[in-house]
DNA sequence: TCGTCATACTTGACATTGTCTAGTAGCCTG
DNA sequence: CAGGCTACTAGACAATGTCAAGTATGACGA
């Protein structure tokens, strides 16, 4: 029986030094040093360098799956949901989110455990979309929807977590309140212009 | 008299290692090894590595600067040009994309050069906006307005560089082509809620 | 013509890094 | 108690970013 969990600790050390250092700063032995064991036990538990990041990108998205699944039941706008779900789990977990998206950090096209995680993650996007659109996922349509609600949404949470848009924000103007703001107006936009092109999304 | 430009195959080389092994791959002795000098000239002409991420952001932001202005003249829907504008530059110089809003790479927000660059065509994005939907830069929507926009283009540009977008394309469906029809769904939303809100962008 | 000074490099050294190889200590199973 | 598995540790290696110190070349003022 192990006191700790190494694994858990070295990810969690990994976190941190991501969150404040940014992933490029990330080196296997600081994250051994910092959890107290020697430079070679993390790559046991992740195989290397690109598999720590690939355990941290699954994590994510698993994060931001079930938040997703939890919009679907609950919300009755799925369009406000969806971004607001995507947009809040990039700024609660920034050091994940900055590593999802890397597929040069995290070696996405050779992990399966990653690239699955990620799937898992935009079907979960995808039936979103067609809840919001009121399209089966069939049409051609449908596609253009969600990669345009996706995009929206990826470049909010992206141009937040890495920092460019609180340089530019409105002075006196609360980050929150404008991200909220920038949300409103797109829900306002993607609902009247789907009700517009005669399609009967579910609220 | 030098017989070939140093700095500019020195940059060459790096994008050249961008393009092709992503940022995190790019290593100082690499660069001059294939420039051809010794393992410092870098240093000499960018200081530190993060010199050189920050002389390419300069370059990007240039790049960016320069479409949006001739945009400006040309194009009779500002909205449309401006997406086409930011993601076909993304498209074109994806080295440099993937690092201009890397501020953990070129230190963005210690190096002048690459701030200012970035500033210059933000207003230049500003302006479009403006024109776009027909508001005064002094309104609190405005900056509304100039997040979301931003916010999808970056998002669009991010997806189709980094990749996801591309194994997510339903099948037989041409990437360029689909990029389009997210560009005109987005254009005419934006064109008729500007509508609907009173504004009077210019067309 | 000479000394000075800046520019554009080169060479050498050093600590730190990712990763390979080779262990070892404890536990479980037969 | 033998054999094998898990979870590590220890040592070595080439490559990297960067500091420090040198050198060659050209411009410029006295």
């Amino acid at each position: 029986m192990q006191v700790v969990d190494v694994k858990r600790q070295v990810l969690d050390a990994a976190l941190d030094i991501i969150a404040t250092d940014g992933p490029d700063r990330l080196s296997m032995r600081e994250v051994a040093r910092r959890s107290g064991v020697s430079h070679q036990a993390p790559y046991h538990h992740f195989g290397d360098r690109a598999g720590i990041f690939a355990a941290i990108a699954t994590e994510g998205f698993a994060l931001l799956g079930a938040r997703f699944a939890r919009v679907i039941g609950t919300e009755s706008r799925p369009a406000r949901g969806c971004f607001e779900a995507y947009v809040r789990t990039a700024i609660e977990h920034p050091a994940h989110f900055r590593v999802m998206f890397r597929r040069d950090l995290c070696g996405l096209d050779t992990n399966d455990a990653a690239r699955l995680a990620a799937d898992e993650a935009y079907s979960e996007l995808q039936r979103m979309v067609e809840r919001t659109i009121g399209l089966p996922s069939g049409d051609r349509d449908a596609g253009t929807w969600a990669t345009l609600l996706w995009a929206t949404a990826h470049g909010l949470a992206t141009l937040v977590v890495d920092g460019p848009l609180e340089t530019k924000l409105p002075e006196g103007m609360d980050l929150d309140r404008h991200i909220d703001d920038v949300i409103t107006l797109m829900t306002e936009m993607v609902e009247s212009q789907a009700a517009r092109m005669g399609l009967t999304p579910m609220h």
